[in-house]
DNA sequence: ATAAATATGTTGTTTAAACAACAAAACGGA
DNA sequence: TCCGTTTTGTTGTTTAAACAACATATTTAT
């Protein structure tokens, strides 16, 4: 068993390696592989249990009512998802998870975790506590996406989301982790019409670019 | 001291209302009254406390570079807020917080409550989980905020919350707890333009509707 | 009850984004 | 290197939503 990766898990932030093995036993951990485009979690499941990806990567997705999917979120490796599902008892998933490549997933049992007391686990409430900061995070980015997209105009939205990008850089030029179409989507606008507005903006001295690097001008 | 108000909070969910006084003891917590339209917290600040509104309610706002202001949301009385700028140590707020209407605030020191020894309060770690289970929730919301807008159309939006409010309440009538502005707003469309998709839909016999409250049909 | 304020519905015009279709460039094996 | 694939950029057309302006209805206060 790979302790390592466990550890450089947001998750396990914070814990020793040596602690991680004996916290297993008290969370109703299980392993599981799943092969390229297999459904780890169906809308409308409900489950006690979230995972974190050991090998491979998930997708996030969600498939509306017209049968239109679309990609919410991405997990590599070391990340975890359905926290949120698991940590509310009863509440069914709204989005399916899927395995992008042959993928193993450790399942951890939410309700253990928060039920348990927690004297009975000498790091279990860091565990709880790590959980909370990594809600959080997720709260913030959920927030950000929200905020790119509230412009009605694209390039309201580009300028949102790369001012925000610059910021976070501490510099003018800076590289996005998306290519066109995945800014699109996270932007919520169509990909073609994004690059016309991109190369308009260019045109008028606004920015530079070139690949997923970017550079604000004023 | 009004402790009964703070049992009712979902901070406060499962602790017996005498245990609140002494918890508060190792809180860090203090209350601070705000006037009509006072900011309580500005884009950028950075705290450790999170607030919970104990008399009137305030506003989460963002300010965009251009200076159009929106709402992301209303935070009423019982319940709590920047929580998980509190949460993550550092991170600058992306919003403003101010009062609409004269309000009381008590003030909690997250770091505090994170950091302390478990054991040095009984309650403490109920607290934790009772924080973790509010992001839990509040994550949900984005999420289906998010998913409701995902629709480039407003009909799409308009049956993606629908549909929703309807499953929610498990019958084809429901009331929703917008007025058009607001649903709007949500929905991030022009309220005039949602007004007129609506009439077609209810002449299309798709729904029939009635100030707040909506049935859908077929 | 009346007036003022607020909320909702309706219509026509303007605008911007989606969409479609294609060209050019970059990338990744064989 | 070459070929197929993916990514990105460009243009014209269509469509739907924003916007503006107003009418009607509903609520609230006096």
């Amino acid at each position: 068993m790979n302790f390592l990766l466990l550890s450089k898990s947001p998750l396990f932030f914070d814990i020793d390696v040596a602690s991680i093995e004996p916290m297993l036993k008290c969370c109703g951990v299980y392993t599981k592989s799943f092969n390229k485009g297999e459904t780890i979690y169906n809308i409308g499941d409900v489950t006690e249990y979230f995972g974190i990806v050991l090998v491979g990567s998930v997708n996030i997705e969600n498939d509306d009512v017209w049968g239109n999917k679309s990609i919410l979120s991405h997990v590599d490796a070391g990340q975890i998802f359905a926290e949120t599902y698991a940590c509310i008892t009863g509440q069914p998933l709204m989005v399916n998870v899927v395995a992008t490549e042959k993928t193993d997933i450790m399942f951890f049992n939410a309700t253990r975790i928060l039920k348990t007391c927690a004297s009975s686990c000498e790091h279990h409430n860091k565990l709880i506590r790590n959980l909370l900061q990594i809600s959080s995070q997720k709260n913030l980015n959920l927030s950000k996406r929200i905020m790119h997209t509230s412009s009605k105009s694209i390039r309201g939205r580009l300028l949102s989301y790369l001012s925000e990008q610059s910021m976070n850089c501490g510099s003018k030029s800076f590289e996005i982790p998306f290519n066109r179409q995945q800014l699109a989507d996270y932007l919520n606008v169509d990909r073609s019409a994004m690059s016309n507005e991109l190369s308009k903006m260019r045109n008028e001295g606004i920015l530079t670019y070139n690949k997923n690097s970017f550079c604000l001008k004023s």
